[in-house]
RNA sequence: GGGGGAUUUCCCGAGCGGCCAAAGGGGGCAGACUGUAAAUCUGUUGUCACUGACUUCGGUGGUCCGAAUCCACCAUCCCCCA
C-alpha cells in the first residue's frame, strides 16, 4: 500500500491552516506548505502565515525557506517538496499537503518531473526585448515553428507563456510539449487523500476575503512591506499580492485606503482563480465553510483518514 | 429670486435623429493554464422562444416614417449671479 498523504486545498481565506493544523495534532501529522509566497522569508503578514502560537507547535515545511531576493520557481518547489514528504514519512509522520498554488499541488500530486534546466539570462532578456519591439504574433510564430502544439494553445498577448515556450527549448533542447508528456509519465508514489475548502456563497468568501485584509493591516502589513520594499525582491516574490499594491501609495499616487480596496481586490479575483483551477480536479471532496461548521468538516475528514489508515 | 449645466445599462463614462441593447474602462460571472503561477491569458455581461423578438438611456407628454439623441413640463443634483 502507497503512504498516505493528506492534502487540503482551497482559495484563500477559506481555513485551510486552521483544519490542516488540528488534522495534524489529531494524527501526528507535520504540514508541509504548498504555497507559492509563503516559501519567502519576512513575508510574513501579506502572505497570511501562521504565528507560532498558531502552529500549536506542529512543524511546518517549506515555509520562509527563501529570501525575497532570490527567484523561487516549480521545478525546485517538487523536489524540495518532496524530500520534505519523504522525511516525514521516514519519521513515521503524517504529511500535510496544503496551501492555494493550484500549480504546485496538481504539479506534486501528479509526480510531475522536470528536466534538468540550465538558466540563461541573456537569452531571456533578448526575448523579452524582441516580444516587446517585434509583437506577439511575430513572436508567436517563432514558438510555432518549434513547438506548433504549445503555439496553437496560445494567444499573441500571452506574452509569458510564449516566452518560456521558448526558453525552455532554449535551456533544455526539448519542447514543452514533449516535455510535459514526459512529465506525466511516471505515477506518484503516494496514496492522496485531497480535502477541499470553498463557500457555496461567493460572497461569504469575499466578505472574509475582505475583512482578512483589514486584519493584515492591523497587524501592520505596511511597516512589513515597507522594510521589504527597500530590499530588491526577485521577479517571483515581486509577484505577491498585498506588496506591489503599495508602490503606488509609497510613490504618494494613491491613498492607504484606495490601497487597501486595490488589495482586496486582488485578493477576491486571486481566490476565483484558484477556485478555477481546483474544480475540475476530480480527486478533490469538498466542504463549504458557509453551510457546513468547521467541527464537521474536521470530523468528515478525520474519519475519511482513520479509515485509510486503519487498513 | 435670476442664469447655466447635468441625469445613460451593476459602477464610471461615451453617444447628440436611423448603422444603438447603446463605445471604452471598472466590477461581476465563466473558463484556460503542469517549468516566474498571489503570475499570465481567454470568453461573457438587459430579457427571451436568442442569425429574430421584446423591454431599457430620471419622469410624463409631444414632434418625426424613426428619438438615448429634438421640444414642453415635472423631479433630483451641481455651478454662477443675487
Amino acid at each position: 500500500m502507497k503512504p498516505l498523504v493528506v492534502v487540503i486545498v482551497g482559495p484563500t481565506a477559506s481555513g485551510k491552516t486552521r483544519l490542516s493544523i488540528e488534522l495534524a495534532k489529531r494524527f501526528d501529522g507535520e504540514i508541509v506548505s504548498a504555497d507559492s509566497m509563503q516559501i519567502y522569508r519576512s513575508m510574513d503578514i501579506g502572505t497570511a502565515k501562521p504565528s507560532l502560537e498558531e502552529r500549536c507547535g506542529i512543524p511546518h515545511h517549506m515555509m520562509d525557506i527563501v529570501d525575497p531576493s532570490e527567484e523561487y520557481t516549480l521545478k525546485e518547489y517538487l523536489t524540495d517538496a518532496n524530500s520534505c514528504v519523504q522525511d516525514i514519512l521516514a519519521r513515521g509522520k503524517l504529511p500535510i499537503l496544503v496551501g492555494g498554488t493550484g500549480l504546485y499541488v496538481t504539479s506534486f500530486m501528479n509526480n510531475l518531473t522536470l528536466s534538468e534546466e540550465s538558466c540563461d539570462d541573456a537569452y531571456r532578456d533578448s526575448l523579452e526585448r524582441d516580444y516587446d519591439s517585434l509583437g506577439g504574433d511575430a513572436m508567436l510564430e517563432r514558438l510555432r515553428s518549434i513547438d506548433p502544439e504549445l503555439a496553437a494553445r496560445l494567444y499573441p498577448k500571452d506574452r509569458k507563456r510564449i516566452l518560456r515556450g521558448l526558453e525552455v527549448f532554449h535551456n533544455t533542447g526539448i519542447t514543452q510539449s514533449e516535455q510535459n508528456r514526459r512529465a506525466l509519465e511516471t505515477e506518484s508514489p503516494y496514496e492522496f487523500l485531497c480535502f477541499g475548502l470553498t463557500a457555496d456563497d461567493r460572497a461569504f468568501l469575499y466578505d472574509r476575503i475582505d475583512s482578512r485584509v483589514h486584519m493584515m493591516i492591523r497587524d501592520g502589513l505596511e511597516a512589513e512591506v515597507r522594510a521589504i520594499s527597500s530590499r530588491n525582491c526577485s521577479r517571483t516574490a515581486r509577484q505577491a499580492i498585498g506588496y506591489r499594491q503599495f508602490d503606488a501609495y509609497f510613490a504618494g499616487e494613491a491613498s492607504l485606503e484606495d490601497t487597501i480596496a486595490l488589495i482586496q481586490k486582488e485578493s477576491r479575483n486571486y481566490a476565483k482563480r484558484q477556485l478555477t483551477w481546483f474544480r475540475r480536479d476530480q480527486r478533490i471532496r469538498w466542504f463549504a465553510i458557509d453551510r457546513l461548521n468547521f467541527d464537521i468538516i474536521l470530523n468528515s475528514c478525520t474519519e475519511d483518514i482513520a479509515k485509510y489508515t486503519e487498513v
